[in-house]
DNA sequence: CGGCTTCATATGTAATAACATATCAAACTC
DNA sequence: GAGTTTGATATGTTATTACATATGAAGCCG
């Protein structure tokens, strides 16, 4: 066999095995998963135990080509994989602020940067003395493809 | 003993003794303490299993007297206990946008709310249709109080 | 060159720690 | 007695530690 898996031609500094088939299980989940559903889902793939997906998970958050998210405890592959190109966020090489809206209903998660988000706390971090290593951003609710709620209520006010 | 401990005054609905003792384990400690470090400190007051600290951490961040450090996986005391009164920021009747900037040196807790955050998340919310129900914003990094870095580095280029 | 040591990185396996919830029954309040 | 709070045990889920092994590149020595 070659001599690494570089798996699917995405420009990243070659994968080893481990980390391109976490890669590539993310990449096919519609939702976010954890460490534990991509364990079962790998299992196949000869994957046995907790650590291998941890490690494979931190070289790619590492490297930007995965992400997880803090108030799940789960993990998406970054949503600009194959080439930030003609998109404004270029979050491989500056670290841009990253932030993520993740719907409660269909668990679907969209990756965005929003200038004046990071604006105002840099503003506020500076003016404060804070020097941020890492920023946490998820919204939680409903994306625009999800009725509004699964939720029995009196219409009334 | 008296219908319910009122424990301390906070103007607070009567809290029960369990969620009273949380909270002011919270409010005395100087950073977030998981469930089950509130465990280990309350133990000489009775409490035995980490339900009993989850249940009372459920109320308590349902009133808006804790909240919940996703990327922690701990709890803090609200900042603004007492009365968010002069402060700008009342996020108990409205729910504004609670930002929190965590020192990964000190382990201190900055609570903090940012117009120009909120209105840039709400921006782009809105024009996305997505409706948040809830919001994660946290910062990791160093306060104005810690030094730089405890890393050793040659200075050179 | 071929074989050997060395080093760095990636893997594999087991055990355990840390965080969170489920279930059920007793007690207390109204 | 209904509703709530509590307590105790058990279980489920997420993450890390510790240790052993494999693999491949680089440098040395015959
Ligand atoms: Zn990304
Ligand atoms: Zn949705
Ligand atoms: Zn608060
Ligand atoms: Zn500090």
């Amino acid at each position: 066999m070659a001599a690494h898996a570089r798996a699917h031609a995405h420009g990243a500094p070659d994968l080893t095995k481990n980390q391109a088939l976490v890669l590539g299980a993310l990449e096919k989940a519609e939702a976010p998963l954890s460490a534990y559903a991509l364990l079962d889902q790998l299992r196949a793939e000869g994957l046995r135990a907790p650590l291998q997906i941890y490690r494979a998970l931190e070289k790619l958050t590492a490297l930007g080509l995965a992400h997880r998210l803090e108030s799940l405890n789960a993990f998406v592959a970054c949503a600009h994989r194959g080439g930030h190109g003609g998109h404004a966020c270029p979050h491989d090489g500056a670290h841009r602020l990253m932030a993520f809206a993740i719907c409660e209903s269909c668990g679907g998660v969209e990756e965005f940067c929003e200038a004046a988000v990071e604006q105002g706390l840099k503003t506020w971090a500076s003016s404060h003395g804070f020097r941020p290593a890492k920023t946490v951003l998820e919204l939680r609710g409903l994306c625009a493809r999800c009725p509004a709620r699964p939720e029995a209520e009196t219409t009334g006010a």
